[in-house]
DNA sequence: TCGCGGATAAAGTCATACGATAGAAACAGG
DNA sequence: CCTGTTTCTATCGTATGACTTTATCCGCGA
């Protein structure tokens, strides 16, 4: 896959040589290549095969273990976790899953998340919002309207648009959520067709709708809005993962 | 304030060294003593002021820096980083905030993220719920039942009923957010006074409304029993957290 | 004043050694 | 032959010291 989106919170530095293991392992254990109970490479054997010292492996599992997707004990190794102790939210793990193919199911799980968060967020949004917070949002939008479709600018726009509106609900717990929602939306923009000129017209108008809600302080309206967006996205990047698989029946046959 | 919840979920392990040293630091950051910005113990110097290796301090650091409680760089040392980049959501962040005093602001922000979650949680459950899944929600309906109020075994069921619910979702991203619905009711449990006969009751008929629109397959009745639920919850939290500071003023006076 | 570059402090990495523990295997007793 | 116990050993956990890399700081020179 490689998409390499810029994962703005992920806490993983990608120089040292710690990051470089743990993003390794965690790559195996999300795409599946490491399978659940699966033993990780001995620590020993390990500094053969990747020529690494015990010091930066350990250090890697340790990070990777505060997420839940390792456990370590003592002689019995270090396994895989199951997948239920993973943190799926974790926004280290999330951009992980982008390495992986797309996992159909899993996108949809985020969406209806999303469908679920979202619109309440925007609510509150609406409500609390200061004149410094509509400022931010309205510069997110400018972004998305000014630069050419799907392009980087446009994405990160996109993303600073819904981040922004979790911003403003000033409920931190509900803001470590935002990492959830920005890899639901670079899913859907990753699957698009880049021409897809219709989708994008569409989605700008969402935005802006949701947008103006939140500038009149309309709570209510704010959500519904919000959850005609997130319900457009959906629909959308649904037709683009059934035709994901499509072109290759077509192909074989 | 030294509650001891059991939180299964949790990912450190407090038999091993470097989970000691990471229990400490996490405290000390949550709870303050630590602030934004501040500079960790030097590696060289916490080795004299709490004896113990760089190894198991380093790893302590790696496990939190996942989290994003901490950030290390070379030459600048490591820090305590802003609270934005905590993941408040993360089943041991949510349980090292139980060692600190009740923060209210905190608590009001985790019940509204349960409230937005959980009602959705709840009718994807009715909606999906295998067989299995209702065993399991009513078994743990039973524990609170069959037990004394506010015993152990009875706060373990509570939070077992929600934990299946989320489990019978079968969204395993949704899923996540289960360890934060859990803190949230053990910090309402904790609040309570643990005599408060009324409101046991009250909260048990609430659960077992729940069950039943569970049991007949009813999302929207259970999505609308568990917004009142976890009202009833918030408010009576409310009344306690109130009360907590009304006596000192009371006798200040 | 500004920019460059070296000194420096702190984290990062490595190698090695030893301790602790939980499985596994060997063994003894029924 | 089965079961419980002991011993063994592989593996993680911890400690230590040395060296490397990096970024900040500060002083020098243009």
């Amino acid at each position: 896959m490689q998409l390499h989106v810029h994962a703005r919170v992920t806490r993983l530095n990608p120089d040292r040589l710690f990051g470089q293991v743990a993003h390794r392992l965690a790559v195996a254990i999300i795409t599946g290549t490491s399978p659940t109970g699966a033993l990780l490479p001995n620590e020993d054997d390990l500094k053969d095969e990747i020529s690494v010292s015990r010091t930066a492996y350990r250090e890697a599992v340790k990070f990777l273990s505060g997420k839940g997707l390792v456990e370590a004990r003592p002689k019995s190794g270090t396994r895989v976790a199951p997948r239920e102790a993973w943190n799926l939210l974790d926004p280290d793990v999330l951009a992980w899953h982008f390495e992986a193919d797309p996992n159909e199911k899993f996108i949809r799980d985020l969406f209806e998340l999303r469908l679920f968060v979202e619109p309440s967020a925007a609510r509150l949004a609406a409500q609390r919002r200061s004149d410094a917070d509509l400022e931010r949002i309205e510069a997110a939008f400018r972004g998305m309207v000014e630069n050419p479709p799907y392009a980087e600018p446009t994405v990160s726009a996109d993303l600073a648009f819904h981040e922004a509106i979790f911003a403003a609900t000033r409920n931190p717990p509900l803001q470590c959520l935002a990492p959830a929602v920005s890899a639901t939306i670079q899913w859907s923009l990753f699957l698009k067709a880049p021409d897809d000129q219709f989708f994008f017209t569409a989605s700008l108008i969402d935005h802006e709708r949701v947008l103006e809600a939140i500038v009149r302080r309309d709570g209510d309206l704010a959500a519904a809005r919000m959850s005609g967006l997130v319900i457009d996205s959906l629909n959308s990047t649904l037709r683009l993962l059934a035709g994901r698989t499509q072109p290759e029946a077509a192909r074989n046959a």
